[in-house]
DNA sequence: AATTTTATGTAACTTGTGTTACAGAACAAC
DNA sequence: GTTGTTCTGTAACACAAGTTACATAAAATT
């Protein structure tokens, strides 16, 4: 995904420009930390290729998976907590081998100030964020935990375009915030209704799993 | 709560003037629906004095409280909702009698356009309801229901600024998105522990439960 | 091949919370 | 005062999820 492709862009190339002159790119590995816990952000990350995973990691070390971030969209706490000069409350990570940009907070002033084009992006992209965590509420709140593994392996299966994922009962338990056991009993039981087909290492999703 | 109170404005008296000549002011009394689930919005209301209570409703009709939107903010769903002509997934109540202004997008399109101040307002509100999302969000993944009731009597105390609050378990029971038995019986264990005295349709915070 | 590490399966148990049901207390309406 | 309504207290139970403990299986390392 090069930035030409979002939309918001079409009609204002001099945003790439900017972006571009003043960001600096960098390339991340399969699990990586982008931006960590309590770390001071002075710059917005774009993602160009791959994805970031982002946490909230309580104070006593339990982390729960917010969203992930795709190509052409941004991290956009990390945009909020810059201008506000505050410290992030979450953990991002590459999930597959990831290129970011990382764009200046001073170069954001500026795009705001001149540039609808990049507020309309900025605004979409909150948005999307903010839906996604109001669904990230909804699941903790009134969901059982086997809809939401059910759920999880679904997104992930959509991600990596193939019926089958590589994961541990354990990453999953993480991502979830819950424990390891707990994964493997409701996934033994959703084995057991046909909808999915368990490894080591890996999960596969059935017909019957995709709704 | 006047609009002259909002730190950005502070040097944009015009931004005041465009809001009050093109918004809509308008009062509702305690529990008024103000944003309904499903709604679509083309405003945005700005809270002139009062409150304004946030919540998220399940499908199934469950809800659980998101924040609570003091005077001088905004709610941001709504701004970023009708800017993506997106349907609210929340619902807003008046918390006590509340004086709200609607401002309509079309103003808010040329201030975005005209007046830093004015962004850097939106971005400040913004970051305000992220961040209380992302504290729902690890109340309910984390903590015990009884700490949840303890911090709710908390935040409901400050505001009211008195150390009894007039509410029912049944109320708190929604805004916590439990069952009124769960709450009463573990509101009289923390009230023999000593932390608060219950009556009806009051809670006394006792110096004990302030930390 | 033998050993070690990592992942999974399973059982037994505890705990927190949700559910149902009902009784009594406080309050409001008549 | 009597009646009806709303709120609270409590008990008994159901169930989802967390916990501990250990066995087996698969992969990696030596």
């Amino acid at each position: 995904m090069e930035l030409q492709n979002i939309q918001e862009f079409k009609t204002a190339p001099s945003i790439i420009d900017k972006l571009l002159s003043t960001g600096l790119e960098k390339s991340f590995s399969n699990g990586e930390i982008i931006i960590n816990e309590n770390a001071f952000i002075n710059s917005i990350p774009i993602v160009k290729s791959g994805c970031i995973k982002v946490m909230r990691t309580d104070d006593d070390g339990k982390e729960i998976l917010l969203y992930y971030i795709k190509p052409g969209d941004c991290c956009i706490m990390g945009f909020l907590g810059s201008l506000n000069d505050q410290i992030s409350r979450i953990k991002a990570t590459a999930e597959g081998d990831t290129t970011v940009l990382f764009v200046p907070v001073t170069t954001v002033a500026i795009l705001n100030r001149e540039h609808p084009e990049w507020l309309d992006y900025i605004f979409r992209i909150y948005y999307k964020c903010y839906d996604n965590l109001l669904e990230v509420v909804n699941a903790i709140a009134f969901k059982k935990m086997d809809e939401r593994i059910l759920a999880s392996v679904r997104q992930k299966v959509e991600m990596a375009q193939n019926d089958t994922i590589f994961i541990t009962h354990e990453q999953l338990a993480i991502e979830l915030g819950t424990a390891r056991v707990v994964v493997s009993r409701l996934l033994k039981q959703m084995e057991d209704d046909g909808l999915v087909i368990l490894g080591r290492n890996k999960i596969k999703l059935l017909e019957k799993g995709l709704l």
